[in-house]
Formats: structure tokens, sequence, C-alpha cells
DNA sequence: CTATCATTTGCACAAGGACGCAAATGAGCA
DNA sequence: TGCTCATTTGCGTCCTTGTGCAAATGATAG
């Protein structure tokens, strides 16, 4: 008598709202998870001149791609002077992914339900 | 004399580890998305043709993304006879994800260094 | 105010990806 | 074997996005 499961169960509209497109298409291009990483790896705020520094890209590329990761949540930019410091925003990506993980784990039925023949 | 950091703290070599393009480039696109969670609004493996059903775009489009998601290990696809089940795998997303946020979370200092003025 | 440096933005071009249509493949059934 | 249905793949087109160069903006020092 008691029911298993909604026909729609409302987790999956939380799944809908804990993906966040800009995000995700933050973390598509190589190059700009290559400079999320060569960010985080400096271990302290970098301005954007010091992160293009050896890569084989121009730097207005650079700063448009850390705009973009901070456009996503994924960093901040704090001008300082004529520079502008970037820093990965750690805690609040890993509390984004572990977020949606949660919504993930809340539509997954405990029993996978054998899929009817029709 | 306690050292605070290692100048390339070996975390952020896992953390590009972390992160398989592959599987964020299958979160990029809205309508995969939408795929996605349309697959996990069902409840059960689906067919290709029961995903599509009521989408404006062509089957072809929709085989074509649930391939992708699938090479992204975010689906799993059955054939059975004629058609092709494929099933969301909840727990492998949810543990990318938490293995990220893991990553995340192991490169990012406990106290913030203040940034050095050059 | 002018000069200089760091960063951002406008613009044109190239590369990549999504899409639809048609053809090919896979699998069951008469 | 021939037919039908479900899915996949090839191909051309369109749209989005990454990229470099040049110009504009922001900010400090002289």
């Amino acid at each position: 008598m008691s029911k298993r499961r909604p026909a729609t169960p409302k987790c999956c509209s939380d799944l809908t709202a804990a993906i966040n497109p800009r995000f995700f298409k933050a973390l598509c291009d190589p190059t700009r998870v290559a400079i999320l990483v060569r960010l985080a790896t400096c271990g302290r705020p970098c301005t954007v001149s010091e992160v293009a520094n050896g890569c084989p890209i121009d730097v207005s590329v650079v700063s448009r791609h850390l705009a973009q990761l901070r456009d996503a949540g994924m960093a901040a930019g704090e001008r300082r002077g004529k520079e502008v410091y970037y820093a990965v925003r750690f805690s609040a990506i890993a509390s984004t992914l572990r977020h949606l993980a949660d919504a993930i784990d809340a539509c997954c039925p405990p029993t996978w339900s054998k899929p009817k023949r029709n």
C-alpha cells in the first residue's frame, strides 16, 4: 500500500536546478581547465600576466578565460592597482560538485526497477 | 622550521587527473543535459525512441547524445533485440563528482597565503 | 596632463559541435 | 530470403566558441 516511487520524482527537478550550464561549460575547454589548474597550482592569487606567462596563447585570451571562470563562480577577481588578482574559489567549486552529487543520489532509486517489455 | 607548502603541491596533479574533459563536455550542451534528466526522470532504462519521443529533435541526434553520455561514463547502453536500453549510471556520476570535489579540497590551502606584492 | 603598464573589449577568422536528412547496420519475423 | 522496425553512421550546413591582433579602458607614476 505504501507508494514506491512517484511517476516523476521531485528529485529530478532538483537535478535540473543543480546542473548549472555555465559551470560545466567552463570546464569544457582544455585550455580553460589548464588555466584553472595553473591558478590552483600557484597556491596564491595571481595576476592575468602571471597566468599567461609561459602560455602559448595570447594574454587577452587568458583574460577572457579567467573572466569566464569568474562568471562560472569558479574564480574570483580582485583589482589591486593596475593588476587584477584571480584566485580559485575552491570551496565554491567543491560545494557545487557535492550538491550535484547529492542530487544525483537522491534521484537514484535504491532498487533499480526491471524494465517492462512493451 | 616546518615547511608550509611545497611550491607545486602534489594535490594539483591529482586535480588534473580528476578533471575528465569528456565527462564535463557531456554536460555542456543543454539538450544533452535535458536528455540525461529525462532518462533519470523515467526511473528505468529507456530505449532511444522513448527518450526521443516528444522531443523536437531528430532521433539520430538523440542517439548521438546518448552515445556521448555513454562514452562519458554517465550512461550505460544495453541492446535487447531490436532496441537499445539506456540507463543513467547514477553512482558513477556521483562518485566522479565527489572525487573531483575531494581533489579540489586537497588542493585548497587551509589558510590562504597573502599575495606578495612584486 | 602625459606616459606607461595591465587588463579588457571589438572585430575578423578558424575550429569545433549540434543538427537534420538519408543511407547503412543490426535484429527479429514471415 | 525478404520485409520491417530500431538504431547508428556519413555528410553537408549552420551556429557557437576559441583565438589573435589592434584599439580602448583602468590605474599609477612622473
